[in-house]
RNA sequence: GCCCCGGUAGUCCAACGGCAGAGACAGUGGUCUCAAACACCAUCCAGUGUGGGUUCGAAUCCCACCCGGGGCACCA
């Protein structure tokens, strides 16, 4: 309430020195939404649905500026839904299995959930305090047995039908975390997590078969356009990276006299006549079988040389190429040619076949590897270029097909298209490839060397080799292991439990062990909105049909850094639940915003530059709403934010200002604006009306801006206009409110209330709109010669193009700038521009 | 090297191909005050990264370049 004051001061004094008091309001309203429990979802609401989301939070610590930005932008879209009349869906969780917990656990001798729950308990009663429209009766902790549970049923459904496997490959081993990681958590080499230089390791691990899901993932991404970042498509589209080419089959002649088939993908394969040696990944298993005896020791050396290299290294872009003789030939299959086969690292060995065929005259790589070892070079495609062995530059574009088998094969072709359609076609034809396509994404490795994570419901017996674990034992609950226990060695935690590791077969009895390794986070997050739709629901995963009534998510919220990640692999498990029958839709997320990342004086916020703002500092100093208000109006969302440019205070003034109003209305509750001051009606119905839009368009930094002209001017009503008695007054006052309410929850209510409301102002509704009133009574026409603003006429928004265009012709000043001069054409766009074209 | 996104007052940001300014921050001057803070009023500040082009008209569309940010990068 406003301040003490002395009572010196006259009144216009007092009120316009009045403040409300930010502490108080918060406690007050917080208290009081707890029973108004506005945003509980309602399963059988009669309103059209509307799910919006925002990505769960990892329980570190407290919450950060980065939840505050992204809470802040996503409150606005939920409140908006909800005061246009939707049932919103609108939950709240958190990804509770990870790392950071058993790291603190192991550090402070407890138990990894001591950490997470106490994390968890502090972020709620944050997330409570910021004015959050959450429904807080679907919370979720993805370490909750009763989740985890479904994880693993999940997870073993997904093993019926093929889709985890375990296979024995070289993997990207984190040696901080001591534990494996998937391709997409491997960044430049280095761990996604904490930044250590990845090595390779062989091992037998978990796989979901997301390969099998390429295509779709890529093709369901094309009604996302326009509303998913296109950064984001691009991204997976280029993560998925699809190709499309032949395969080709070479005969081997292997040094003990018999022959082999292999087959090597190429997306050139109309450049197989200048196919002059082939290359095998040195590490792919192909390598070792084919060697001829007196080459193996050099193979061997060198393969224990590249082991040894980490991705950094192979990844340089100007590194030397490396390579050995294998001592084996194969037969270029349209020219019939002895070809060399080499080793080399420049081929990957799981991606195609771990082999290809040599094109140096038209691949850079393949021509830095033919000059630096010295085999032979043959140009089959003249691009009018100079000869690559000469100038040491491969020629990849198009041009016309040479040494390529004569009017038979392709000489004298000039288009790449049809050259690639008869070489492919020849080559099906004589049984010698076919056609393919090509993915660049690997199957997701899920299996994990760590504690704290969903434990894979699988138990390794002798005789009867992998067994799921009968679906009534689920969940396989986590041992109490604490600190020491957790110590990462190489192997699962998990392993050293005994008691926990050792079971009976399910299927004979015998003496079994259970898997030991636990889930990636991601594979949690990756069906965690759907359980939200049925929280408590026991018979599954989620109730299929709360699932029909909420999903998909209408809106999701969230960092760019998920790209790849958790928006790749929750687009896969959506696929998969849909195929299984559970979900009725393919995509999981309607919409996507991608929030910036706030920043301070330039660079991100971080501990070792002493930049760091504390959210909690900044809430005590300018309350909840004026922090929500800065972010919100900074500038479009999904920019970066410079916490240096912003202006806390400014916002709470802005936020004084409009509470102000709310107090100097006089009219009574109810009365009918109808008869209020055309002029303000007029600004706040377009108000209104653009809001709307620009909510829509998810333009919120404009929508403050606009709510900040309404409420400078009632201000201008009040002081010098109609005065605080015309009930458009009351009506612009109400309109802020309601507004306001999207993105400063605690001042709207309070402003509700002292409007004569009863709580709460967030399920007040849209204030309607009088479409007559968006009619300005007249607007101001320009009139340019030669583009050049000579005049400004007030004309009614309905004049006609004639009638503009004689009233622009009359004008004086249009007069004296055309004297002289002769008119040569006169443009005009009703009722705003008339251009007069004079003549040369 | 390739592909995206972006360059508008001192700062952050607005502007259906049609008056460059909606809003804010920071200045400056004033009213109020013993004085200050608050509040209020007024006011200063750019011709839109550069060079071309299309158009009656370009911040907006096209081309090239410069700068900043992001992504991809031996994927055959």
């Amino acid at each position: 309430m406003s301040q003490d004051r002395t009572g010196d001061h006259d009144r216009t004094a007092d009120r316009e020195h009045a403040t409300y008091d930010v502490e108080g309001v918060q406690e007050k309203w917080q208290k009081a939404w707890v029973d108004l429990d506005p945003f509980t979802a309602d399963d059988d609401s009669p309103r059209e649905k509307r799910y919006a989301l925002t990505m769960f939070p990892y329980p570190s610590g407290d919450l950060h500026m980065g939840h505050a930005e992204v809470t802040a932008l996503h409150d606005v879209i939920a409140r908006y839904w909800w005061q246009q009349g939707y049932e919103v869906l609108n939950p709240m969780g958190w990804d509770s299995f990870g790392l950071p917990a058993e790291n603190a656990a192991i550090r402070n001798d407890e138990h990894p959930a001591t950490y997470t729950y106490a994390n968890i308990e502090t972020q709620f009663d944050s997330f409570q305090k910021y004015g959050l429209s959450f429904d807080w009766t679907r919370r979720l902790h993805t370490s909750d047995p009763e989740y985890y549970r479904w994880t693993q049923w999940l997870f073993l459904k997904f093993r019926e039908r093929g889709l985890a496997y375990r296979k024995n490959s070289p993997v990207n081993w984190c040696p901080k975390d001591q534990t494996v990681l998937a391709n997409e958590q491997v960044v430049d080499g280095a761990c996604d997590r904490c930044g250590t230089v990845v090595t390779k390791r062989e091992l037998t691990q978990w796989y979901f078969k997301v390969t099998d899901y390429a295509q779709r993932l890529l093709d369901d991404m094309e009604p996302l356009h326009g509303s998913w970042p296109e950064r984001v498509l691009t991204l997976q589209r280029n993560w998925i990276g699809r190709s499309e080419g032949a395969h080709v089959d070479f005969d081997l002649h292997l040094a003990d006299g018999t022959t082999r088939t292999v087959g090597v993908y190429t997306t050139r394969p109309d450049t197989l006549y200048g196919a002059t040696f082939m290359v095998v990944a040195p590490d792919a298993p192909l390598a070792a079988e084919i060697v001829a005896p007196d080459r193996r020791e050099q193979h061997a050396a060198y393969l224990e040389e590249i082991r040894r290299a980490s991705d950094i290294d192979r990844l340089a872009t100007d590194r030397a190429k490396t390579g050995v003789d294998l001592g084996v030939t194969a037969t270029n299959p349209v020219t019939g040619e002895r070809v060399p086969v080499w080793a080399a690292d420049y081929v990957l060995a799981d991606y195609g076949t771990g082999a290809i065929m040599a094109v140096p005259a038209h691949d850079q790589r393949d021509l830095d590897f033919a000059r630096k070892f010295d085999l032979p070079v043959r140009r089959v495609v003249d691009t009018g270029e100079e000869n690559p062995e000469e100038t040491g530059v491969a020629t990849a574009g198009d041009g016309t097909y040479v040494n390529s088998g004569g009017a038979d094969g392709l000489d004298g072709l000039s288009d790449k298209a049809a050259g690639i359609a008869r070489i492919t076609a020849r080559l099906e034809a004589e049984g010698r490839g076919q056609g393919a396509v090509n993915f660049r994404l690997r199957d997701w490795l899920l299996s994990r060397q760590r504690f704290w994570g969903c434990p894979i419901p699988i138990i390794h017996c002798e005789r009867c080799g992998e067994v799921a674990v009968p679906e009534d034992q689920l969940p396989v609950v986590l041992p109490e292991l604490k600190g020491a226990d957790l110590k990462p060695k190489g192997v699962s935690p998990l392993a050293a439990a005994e008691e926990w590791v050792n079971v009976d077969c399910p299927q004979c009895g015998v003496p079994a062990k259970r898997d030991s390794d636990t889930m990636d986070t991601f594979v949690d997050s990756s069906w965690y909105f759907l359980r939200y739709c049925s929280p408590d629901y026991t018979d599954g995963p989620f109730d299929v049909e709360a699932v029909r009534r909420w999903g998909p998510v209408d809106q999701y919220v969230g960092g760019v850094e998920h790209a790849v990640l958790h928006l790749l692999y929750s687009r896969f498990f959506t696929k998969v639940l849909h195929d299984m029958g559970m979900v009725d839709f393919v995509e999981p997320f309607s919409a996507l915003l991608n929030q910036g990342v706030v920043i301070n004086r330039g660079k991100k916020m971080s501990k070792s530059l002493g930049n760091g703002v504390s959210l909690g500092e900044q809430l005590a100093e300018f309350g909840v709403d004026a922090v929500r208000l800065t972010l919100v109006f900074a500038g479009p969302p999904e920019d970066n934010i410079d916490w240096a440019d912003l202006s806390p205070a400014g916002s709470l003034k802005f936020l004084q200002r409009a509470w102000r109003l709310s107090g100097d209305v006089t009219s009574p509750a109810g009365v009918d604006p109808a008869e209020g001051d055309v002029a303000l009606r007029r600004i706040t119905h377009r108000t209104v009306h653009e809001a709307a839009e620009l909510l829509e368009g998810q333009r919120f930094n404009v929508v403050v801006a606009r709510v900040m002209e309404l409420v400078n001017a009632t201000r201008k009503a009040i002081d010098a206009g109609c005065g605080p008695a015309d009930p458009a007054v009351r009506e612009a006052a109400e309109a802020v409110t309601i507004l306001l309410s999207l993105v400063a929850p605690y001042v709207a209510e309070e402003m509700w209330e002292r409007l004569g409301h009863a709580p709460s102002v967030a399920r007040a509704g849209w204030p309607s709109v009088d479409e007559r009133l968006l009619v300005q009574e007249s607007v101001t026409a320009v009139v340019q010669v030669q583009g050049k603003v000579k005049a400004r006429l007030e004309v009614s928004p309905d004049v006609s193009e004639a009638d503009l265009e004689a009233a622009a012709m009359a004008d004086e000043a249009v007069q004296r700038a055309l004297a002289g001069r002769s008119v040569r054409k006169v443009i005009v766009r009703a009722p705003k521009l008339v251009n007069v074209v004079v003549g040369a």
